[in-house]
Parts: C-alpha cells; sequence; structure tokens
DNA sequence: TTGAAAGCGCTAACAT
DNA sequence: ATGTTAGCGCTTTCAA
C-alpha cells in the first residue's frame, strides 16, 4: 500500500505549508505548537494553512514525542444509560478541548486487563478513564508504575490511592433516607446495588445510618441485594411487598432498580406514591421521563465525567502532580414519587387486593 | 518532552526484538505481518516477543503506512439505548479482529461535519462508521471523493446510494401491525418516530398497507406523531385514548415511545393488556424487563453494528468494492403485553374509570 | 527567532 | 527468505 489516501493531492503536510509560507517546516511546526514564532511569519503560516485545508497528523506527532489529543475511555459496557451520561460528560469536556476519544471495552480481555491496559499505555492515547472497574488493581499497578495518566471514575475500595473521581454516595443514602422519615414513614425498604462495589455499600451505609439517627430500628427484612439491574428491582420490591409488615417506602440504589420497584407496586395494583412511595439514586435522565417521576437522590454523572477529565489532564500535564479523590456532591431531585404515607398504607395492607 | 514514557525500559520496540531474536528487525517486521518468514525465525522471533513484553507501536505502523487497526464510529448520542447496542455490535466484532474504536460525536461541530470528518480521514482511523446520520450529505460526499471507507447505520432516503446496514422497516411495521389484527384488532393506534427519518416513514407505511390489506379503514386520528422518546410516547398515547373511540392496540415507532404508551395507559387504571395492547419497535434490552414484557418487533442492532463492520472491512480492504445496502430482517418477538381485544374494551369504554 | 538535522517505531520497497 | 534502506509527518534538539 503506497499512500493511505489514494488522493495524494489532499493530503497536506507541514511541508506544503512551509513552501506556501515561505519558512521552514520547523517554523510552521512552532505555529502549531504556540511557540515563539515573530508574528509576521505566524501570519502567513497561517493563512497558508487556511488556504491549503491542513489537517495536522496526529499518528505523526504522537510518534514524534507530542500528545495525540486523545484521550481513553475504559467502560464495561455500552449499555447502561448511567455510562452514556459519563460518557456524555467526558466528551463535551474532550471537545472543549479538541480532545478525542478512543472508547475500550474491559469485557474483551477477561483476564488479561493488565497487558490489555499495557497496549494501551504504548499507543495512542495521552491519558486514561477508567469508569466503573472491578478488579482494577491488576492494572492499576500497571498504570502507576508506568507513570501512565489515569484517572477512575466511581470507584472505591482500592487498596491503595488512586486519582479518582465519584460521588458522596454515602451522604447520598442518607439524604434520601431521612427525607423519607421526614415525610413520615417509618418503615422503609432498601433495594441495595451491586455490594461488590464500594459505592453501594456506602448507600447502605447512608440509609443504616439515616434509619438509627431517627431513632428507627434497622429491620433486616427491610434490605434486599439488588445488582443494580431492573429486574432484581423488580424481585426485591416484591419480596418487600409481600412482606407480613410491608414497607410504605421503597428506596432503590438506583434509578433502574426503581423502575423495577415502581413495576412490582404498580404490578398489585397499587398506586406510586399514594401506596408506596418509591425513591431512586442516580437521576438518569428517564427519572423525569416516567409517570409519575421518579424522585431520586441525583449523582452528578456528566460532572463526574467532566472532572474526571480535568483531573487527568493536570496528570497529563504534571505526571507528578499528587493523588487525588474528588468527591461531588449528590442531591435529592424531588419528584412525584414519594408522599406522605397514607393512613391505609400504614395499617391496612392486602397484597393480595 | 523527551520520551512519552518516562520509564524507557518498558519501551519495547520492534529493533529489541530483534536483537533478542538474532534476527534483522524487519524480519520481525514480517512475522508481526504474517509475511513469509522461515519457521525457525518465527520461532524465535515470537519468543522474543513474548518475554521481552513487545507490544506494538500503533501510531507508527500507522504512519508508516500500514493499517492502525481502529475504526471511527460516529453517533450523534451515547445517551440512547439503541446505540448502545448497535455500538455493542461493533465492538464485539471489532474485538474478533483485533481492532479498536474511535468515538466521534457528531452534535460536537455543528454545521463543519464535512471539515470534522475530513480530519477524521486524515488521522487514525482505517474506516468510519455513521450511526443514524441527520444531514449525512455534506461529509457523506466527502468521504466518498477521498474514497475513504464507510459504512452508514440504519439510515435512507439520502440522495445517492451509499454503503449502509438497516433493518427492515417496512416490513417490521407491516409485520406488527398485522399481528395485532389477527388478535382481533380493529382499531390500531400509532405512534410515529422522527419523520424526518426514513425508517420512521417506513415503519408507518408498513402499518398502513397492512391495514390497507386487511381492508381495514385508515383512520388519520389513530395516526400521532411521536420523535421517539418517551414523553412524546406518553402524550401520544394519551391523545389516543382520548378520543371518542380509542383504539384497543397502540404500536409504538419504538420500544421508549412504548414505554411512554404504557405508563399512559396504567396512568388511567387501565391493564395492559387486558384493556390496551401495546406494541414497540426495537426490542432493546429493556423490553424484556418491563412488566408486563413488551412484545416488540426486533430490529437486531447489535447484529446490524457487526454486519456493518463486516462490510466496512470489504471496503478497508477493496476500496472500490461495489456500493451495497444490507437490510437485516426484522423479528416480531412476542411477549406479554399484546393480546386479545377483552369485549369490554371493543364495548365499553370509560377513561375516567 | 529561525533553519537544519536527527529521530519517534514502523512498513514496504529494494536488494541480495 | 532475509537484510538494507528509505521514508511516513511530525517534534525537538542543536546551531546559527
Amino acid at each position: 500500500m503506497a499512500r493511505k489516501s489514494p488522493v495524494a493531492s489532499q493530503d497536506i503536510t507541514i511541508f506544503d505549508v512551509a513552501r506556501e509560507a515561505n519558512v521552514s517546516y520547523s517554523t510552521v511546526s512552532r505555529v502549531i505548537n504556540n511557540k515563539g514564532v515573530s508574528a509576521d511569519k505566524r501570519e502567513r503560516v497561517l493563512r497558508a494553512m487556511a488556504e491549503l485545508g491542513y489537517v495536522a497528523n496526529l499518528q505523526a506527532r504522537s510518534l514524534a514525542g507530542g500528545k495525540s489529543n486523545i484521550i481513553g475511555l475504559l467502560v464495561h459496557s455500552l449499555t447502561v444509560e448511567y455510562f452514556g451520561e459519563i460518557a456524555r460528560g467526558v466528551d463535551e469536556a474532550l471537545a472543549a478541548v479538541q480532545y478525542d476519544l478512543m472508547l475500550y471495552t474491559t469485557h474483551r480481555r477477561k483476564g488479561r486487563e493488565s497487558a490489555y491496559v499495557t497496549k494501551l499505555t504504548r499507543n495512542i492515547v495521552d491519558g486514561l478513564l477508567l469508569v466503573l472497574p472491578r478488579n482494577a488493581e491488576a492494572y492499576l499497578e500497571t498504570l502507576r508504575q508506568r507513570r501512565f495518566p489515569h484517572v477512575l471514575v466511581d470507584h472505591q475500595g482500592v487498596s491503595f490511592d488512586v486519582p479518582s473521581v465519584g460521588a458522596t454516595n454515602w451522604q447520598g443514602g442518607y439524604d434520601g433516607t431521612r427525607y423519607l422519615i421526614e415525610l413520615g414513614h417509618r418503615r422503609i425498604g432498601f433495594i441495595t446495588g451491586d455490594m461488590a462495589l464500594g459505592c453501594a455499600r456506602d448507600r447502605l451505609a447512608g440509609y443504616q445510618q439515616a434509619l438509627s439517627d431517627a431513632g428507627l430500628p434497622a429491620d433486616p427484612t427491610l434490605i434486599r441485594e439488588g445488582n443494580f439491574f431492573q429486574p432484581q428491582g423488580f424481585i426485591c420490591a416484591n419480596e418487600l411487598l409481600d412482606l407480613a409488615h410491608p414497607p410504605t417506602a421503597i428506596f432503590a440504589s438506583n434509578d433502574v432498580s426503581a423502575f423495577g420497584a415502581m413495576e412490582a407496586v404498580r404490578n398489585r395494583g397499587l398506586r406510586i406514591p399514594e401506596d408506596v412511595s418509591v425513591l431512586g439514586f442516580d437521576d438518569t435522565p428517564q427519572a423525569a421521563q416516567v409517570h409519575p417521576t421518579l424522585t431520586s437522590v441525583r449523582q452528578p454523572l456528566a460532572e463526574m465525567g467532566k472532572t474526571a477529565v480535568e483531573l487527568l489532564f493536570t496528570y497529563i500535564n504534571e505526571p507528578d502532580a499528587p493523588v487525588k479523590r474528588i468527591e461531588l456532591p449528590t442531591e435529592l431531585i424531588i419528584r412525584q414519587s414519594c408522599q406522605v404515607p397514607s393512613l391505609s398504607s400504614l395499617t391496612l395492607f392486602d397484597p393480595s387486593r
């Protein structure tokens, strides 16, 4: 293969620009990189670039030791709305600084993550964002050793310090629970997330603390282990509603679980929020689109993505900047799915209806 | 910046491998590219690569005229499940051939798509996948002129032939409607998609044809213009249910709209499917997770992604392969949300209940 | 400030 | 089959 593009005339290089502008090609490079160049020459180069329609070749820049202006985003799934929101924030932050995005999925190389990550660092990207990684220890060590810029999004519980951006999950769990308590709920069901994840554990801990602070009993039957997916939310909610003394409110550890819970409630002919209140976590876009709209503890997902990008850039620019963990505040977004428990839901309760 | 990685010892090049294996470094290159090398030397090279932990540098390969093993995926949104499914298929097909993925979003460069696409073609990717592009004419022309490998996913209605992969939308609309007719429905509401998109128009046309073939009247009040989003599905369904003579079934042009319709139905205390049947389109993963599970015309999204990758590779390998449009079959996935219309829903109908 | 020259790691002629 | 050589387009010394 001689040339990548058969239309050679369209492949304008720094050299063509130099000739057109009547300067050496290193001067053109300096203009591109904002190094010192006399105003006069800079002007000529800029004009030549515009005229010729010059576009920098990233591979060459990167090869020659410059930056590639690409960062990598490592996720394990593309089909979850949660990731989409984070990716949106990342993408926006990147667009602002003319960076592009490489997308990597972890499921590709089960058990060989470390080798995979090595490959990434050897290649195009200037830095790596890892979203909610499981078993990250293996490759985090590689990344750290290679002093390769990286930031985790929404991860906790690794044994050593690692640059990361997350949300105040404990506080979110606490605030959501307290809100329900203040509405008058006394029996509040809780559907956990995937307990292998720090964020899930923190949310549960917040719930438990709020209960305890309010002097409410910690009834373990009110806590059901979910996995952040809708069907499990449905199942857990059914279990809760089947209790001899069912809860008047259900707090799900994410919106998707909450949607499952909403279906379980409605499936029995019960109304939301009249008969049962439902509270979510995340505030994904869909929370505002369902009916009744879902009250949810907002996690600023897109902003987390954006913040992660910013943090990553500090490491790209200063590889020795101190390891930092940033926690963005959660916020309770009140919509329609929660209300004061009705008298009937507190006293009568006939699941068979 | 001297070296990209400060840990020089870890940057094993083809040269190091050559020395370790006692061959010239072009031999190593040949091994990497599966060119003719004697079994003996190939063996030595492979072992040296493993020992040293050699990882190819993509920029260099790409710069030197080889392939980058990266393809670009251009979407306009990351937050829609539909895209995630397609991306999943793309990602899987790519993983199989050791390709990586660059993600581009169109919204970044409003009105400058053409320049943006030029930049892409000048850079890293070997080919470009464009998912459901709007106003694609501008950059399609650029792509075609540069003879740059590209494939559209799920697009129709551009004025000239363009390589693309889609689904049999007309047939899907037809089949879904006929299924409802066969169940006994006579008044079938239809919520369209974004009518600017060919796929939305085709689905509607299929619906209309099925009605006509069954000798059923084409009642325009039963057709509501949606936009593929949930809130509009909710609104349209409400309008349909408000009719003096409401439909007994609602066919939404995608699952997300169908979810909105389901909520509208339930919101009035009506049951699905006893009182109103609801039919979706796409068969996104969520269709199987809601309750009742949603009967939907399946669009093989992941497979469309995979097929698009395969088609793209034919163009990468043979730039002059003929322009081809592939249509994958839709398939009706029967679940719980549709049934024979009940007598009550055909005769009595009291929205206030 | 500017130009010349030396690579970055690799592929693909070109020799042998 | 294998080694040698010349770039790919760029950044970055090094001189001037």
